[in-house]
DNA sequence: GCACCGGGTGTCAACGTTGTCAGGGCAGCG
DNA sequence: CGCTGCCCTGACAACGTTGACACCCGGTGC
């Protein structure tokens, strides 16, 4: 897809225009006829430069296409990096890009710019890039960690560069992190879900990496839904574990085809989510009873009837950013820790298998049925 | 959201445990009784350095928790810097962001970092965060452009970085270029909806920021379309701009409500096609006799009966880390014009307003319909 | 005439690192 | 014994930039 071997024809000069070397400000210099120091103070606009010097060096640097070296600058200055590196599973998943999206928004004005790089989920690559961003000198890291204890990152930290944990806080760090309030949020869902259910509620999850503490917390959600309505806890062949919306679809799928069948099927993020919705509407009239929920929102989740715990992964790279902001400027209290609440979103009412869009009004899209858990707390390290 | 306002109680001193200033080389080499070089020797695992030697200094590297200034020694070295630039109007958008995905996963196994940065669709925006990524030496450059002429980049070119254009590549440049083909999908998808109305089709259209030329592009497409029907070209009452979901839903809303009603709507990015189907679906059983195509995948089209004009936007991404990896590692050929080609999805035969999830069997998921468009083509600058 | 002032410019060093080169110690060999 | 050659180490310079400081010059005040 590259086109490697497209044609080289015509234009082949095109990129013989200038190939125009690095400038230094040498160059600059010896064009304007000045010391090195002259032509620097001329285009940092420093006092004491007569203006015809001033215009003399400028029109040095234009001619020569000079841009200054703003790395060998930081260095001399011995001033802090602006980067700030962001290190999560996957650029591509939208929530992992909202949240960079919010972070970039917050620390952009700051002057400060953002690295992005995947870790996909592969705990040695984690520790890879890690390292590689704190020789490059990053402000700040941010971290959405694969890893199960984060000790590694306690070990990196102590440089003194900011890190704030995202998603996954790894209560062993004394860092600051910013998680949703995934408990409270699985457990919502799951209520509504159990309440919905006519007769005796089934309830089937599909699950992420139990290796992850979001899936644990979220897991978690469901057995306080479940015992607070005297059921038994889920049974092993309730769950299944899928990390993508193919092995989604195949998990619900077998789930689906258990008997009894559930009555419902809670989806532990977005991915799985939409492979619960595929693989309902695939298993047709014996799906058209079961109600679907997933954890994140989805786009369309009002027009397929999707029940979502939806959340704000944007707010959520803001208040990263915040955090951030603050450490950079020198901020040296306690780790912080923000929680941030979800929003249970009911988007059929019970059950599924009306008309296509009948759902609900859709104009009027999200109706927040509750609030669950409140923002910030200070955890003890 | 932050908890400005959070406790700062227990574990203040969290933080107070080892505020650890950076460590040099020279600290290094003081605590093992070494001189700088031999300490930048043995880490560096160069030869001739005496065993012993070498353990006493990564000893003390340990214990000073050093870790080399990768800026410092790329600048010593004249190597240039890993950073390669990324420009897009908004990262939470799905399709930068697997664009930026893409991207990140083909140059990293290269040890090159992505530094992304938003434009906002603002030129001013673009033109700052353009020259401050300059100034930081990156490597390469991908600019999603937001400006009509692109004529800065041109200018900021100047100094050698090799630059990529993505999904608008304003032909003025001699610069590398990875685009759509935005005529043959608008097209595809255009002629589908036509032949899909029953009874004179009457096809209205919502469309981005007309300044763009993928609008511009994808309008021509239509009217290609509509060209080879024997039809009219779109009166200016058939075709609206908007920018997101909400302006793309009320834009949509008032082109149902001409009288005689659309057979058919067309909305031209991920953002407008959402919005379009919220809006449809809002308009009850009006809306249930327009048939819907969008271009752009979303996650959830096959469900809700979205006709889409899908590509592969991460692979888009690929494609443009392969062209920056062939420049940076001195590739100095005439640009390269990749245009990735468009594949029409088509999920409800004709109208909508069938049963949820009655469209097709959803577990066969995305029927290929058609491929316009070939790939890779040199275009003289 | 001389001291003084302040604008305008240049020299030097340094940021943290590594390449170059020179030097010291020791073994081998004639 | 002295030379050669190898291992190991350190002093120095330099990457591109800017801060500190010194200098030169013309004008002003006495």
């Amino acid at each position: 897809m590259t086109g490697d071997d497209a044609s080289r024809s015509a234009a082949a000069d095109a990129s013989a225009v200038v190939p125009a070397p690095v400038r230094t400000l040498q160059h600059v210099a010896e064009l304007a006829g000045v010391s090195v120091k002259t032509a620097s103070r001329a285009l940092n606009d420093e006092p004491y430069v007569a203006p015809a010097t001033a215009a003399r060096v400028r029109d040095a640097a234009a001619r020569a296409g000079y841009r200054v070296n703003a790395t060998a600058r930081d260095l001399r200055r011995g001033a802090p990096s602006p980067l700030v590196g962001l290190v999560s599973a996957d650029l591509a998943n939208p929530f992992y890009s909202r949240l960079a999206a919010g972070i970039e928004r917050e620390i952009r004005p700051a002057g400060l710019l953002l690295v992005t790089s995947s870790s996909d989920e592969d705990p040695d690559a984690e520790r890879a890039v890690v390292a590689s961003l704190l020789e490059r000198q990053v402000r700040a890291l941010v971290v959405v960690s694969t890893t199960e204890t984060h000790e590694h990152l306690a070990e990196e930290r102590r440089p003194g560069t900011p890190l704030v944990m995202v998603d996954r806080s790894g209560s062993v760090e004394d860092a600051d992190s910013v998680t949703l309030d995934n408990r409270a949020g699985a457990r919502a869902a799951a209520e509504h879900l159990l309440t919905c259910s006519s007769g005796a509620p089934r309830l089937s999850v599909v699950t992420d990496l139990r290796r992850l503490e979001t899936g644990r917390a979220r897991l978690a959600g469901v057995a306080d839904a479940l015992h607070a309505a005297g059921l038994d806890p889920l049974g092993a062949d309730r769950v299944r574990e899928a990390h993508d919306v193919r092995s989604a679809e195949r998990a619900v799928a077998e789930l689906l085809a258990a008997d009894p069948p559930p009555t419902a099927v809670l989806a532990m993020n977005n991915r799985l989510a939409t492979g619960a919705v595929r693989a309902v509407a695939a298993a047709g009239e014996r799906g058209a009873r079961v109600a679907v929920a997933g954890f994140d929102d989805l786009e369309l989740a009002a027009q397929v009837g999707l029940t979502v715990v939806a959340y704000d992964a944007e707010e959520m790279g803001r208040a990263v950013g915040r955090l951030v902001l603050e450490r950079v400027r020198g901020e040296r209290g306690p780790a912080r820790r923000v929680v941030v609440p979800t929003t249970l979103v009911v988007n059929s009412p019970c059950g599924r298998g009306h008309g296509a869009d009948a759902g609900l009004p859709a104009g009027a899209g999200r109706g927040h049925d509750r609030v669950t858990s409140l923002t910030p707390e200070t955890a003890p390290a």
